[in-house]
DNA sequence: GTTGAAACCTGAGCTCAATCAGTTAATTTT
DNA sequence: AAAATTAACTGATTGAGCTCAGGTTTCAAC
């Protein structure tokens, strides 16, 4: 059997990215119609943009910058993904007889947000197939991912998990196996669930084991094939 | 306030049921289209539908039964959710540039599935918005979903996931506070992300509490607002 | 430069829940 | 009806990972 056709198995990666643009596939009058009915706000680093459980009133769609995607609720808090550039945030609000929005988004670096109106999206969506198409691609793209995350998180105990993140960290944000990570110890230990101390001492453990070099905030891969491995067996 | 503007928070339920018919949404042409590309095939208790990271072929329409959405690496299992009658099945495996499925689909009970050719499915998404619109409700409102439980899983201890998981049954599947349940205690496991054990010790705590009452597979529950305390606190 | 706040790190203790190693009950097969 | 298989249950043990209670570093503000 060559490659082509071994399956992969379950995807654990919790960025998303756009590769594809959808306000191409508007017409002009419609792309008209988003540049009327929208507006491009500047939020600074760590400002929120929106709040789980409010009204949904616009689809968000980030131009520049770096996000969070999460729940909360009392005191606990699960970061969904991260999206970077070109991401439209806030579609999963729309469904019939539901208003609210499902999730919190707030910034980790300074961000350019296009702010476009809910209705007229929705509009656009139910006139145009080729868009909404599109949209569906999107979205189905991101519930495997999710799907991922979910099995990380509830069957992976803490090494996979902090390996899961650096690597996806790694790969997709940040295209390079050393980086300046922009969020807390306690951002990742909301990404892995699991507490701030926890991440804090693996990611010593496996610093300590010569997988990955750290002075707090710079990060270097070291061995990345031992990191999947790690990831793989969980 | 008006209870009408609360904030409910998140949703936990794992169960997913259409209650809109998207059939119905296709010009008689295309629903002829559907019928002549799509056959209906039976399936016994227990019989597996798809496997994960198998090419995606078909849509599957559930007209009749039970099934378990899943996803399985090496000995873990996560059930995803749970679906029954007129559920749409298998459309997460629709985005371009992927063509595995992304979860395996097993039976309850008896089952009858209606496989319909993925690539006309495609077409009429493609070609029909209002269709398409529908599906983009549907998709979102099983995100919203999968959210609620994957906060539930990652953030709750054993004793507000069982009772997030009973409460759920009771309500989406059952529509009654006693039912005989078709899934097996290690089932309920890997609903919730536990182990069988647990899983039984859990429900004989919740039963000598005068929570629930319990004959090996036939359950009812006794104190609803208890649970759904439990449910809230953890 | 000093102060204060926030983030990072460390160790000890404890708790929750998985694992293991059984027994009992229910179901299916012969 | 007996045997075999599967599912449900129980108790004891272990350990992963959280909590708590500190200490240290970093960084911004004054």
């Amino acid at each position: 059997m060559s490659q082509i056709t071994e399956t992969k198995g379950i995807s654990h990666c919790s960025v998303f990215e756009f590769e594809q643009s959808w306000y191409a596939l508007l017409t002009p009058e419609e792309q008209l119609l988003i540049d009327a009915n929208s507006v491009s706000i500047n939020f600074r680093k760590g400002e929120t943009v929106c709040k789980l459980g409010a009204f949904a009133s616009h689809i968000y769609f980030l131009e520049e910058g770096l996000v969070k995607v999460y729940l909360e609720e009392r005191n606990k808090k699960l970061i969904l993904s991260l999206s970077t550039k070109n991401s439209l945030l806030g579609i999963a609000a729309i469904f019939d007889g539901n208003n609210k929005l499902p999730y919190s988004v707030s910034t980790y670096t300074d961000s350019k947000i296009r702010m476009i109106d809910l209705q007229i999206f929705r509009q656009l969506l139910k006139q145009n197939s080729e868009f909404s198409y599109h949209i569906i691609n999107l979205l189905n793209e991101k519930t495997a991912q999710i799907y991922g995350r979910f099995f990380s998180l509830t069957q992976k105990q803490l090494h996979g998990r902090v390996a899961d993140i650096l690597l996806c960290l790694s790969n997709k944000i940040f295209k390079s196996s050393s980086f300046e990570l922009p969020l807390s110890r306690a951002d990742l230990g909301d990404l892995t669930g699991m507490s701030t101390e926890s991440v804090i001492r693996m990611m010593k453990e496996f610093k300590d084991d010569g997988l990955i070099d750290m002075h707090c905030k710079s990060i270097e891969l070291l061995d990345i094939s031992r990191l999947e491995r790690i990831s793989e067996f969980g």
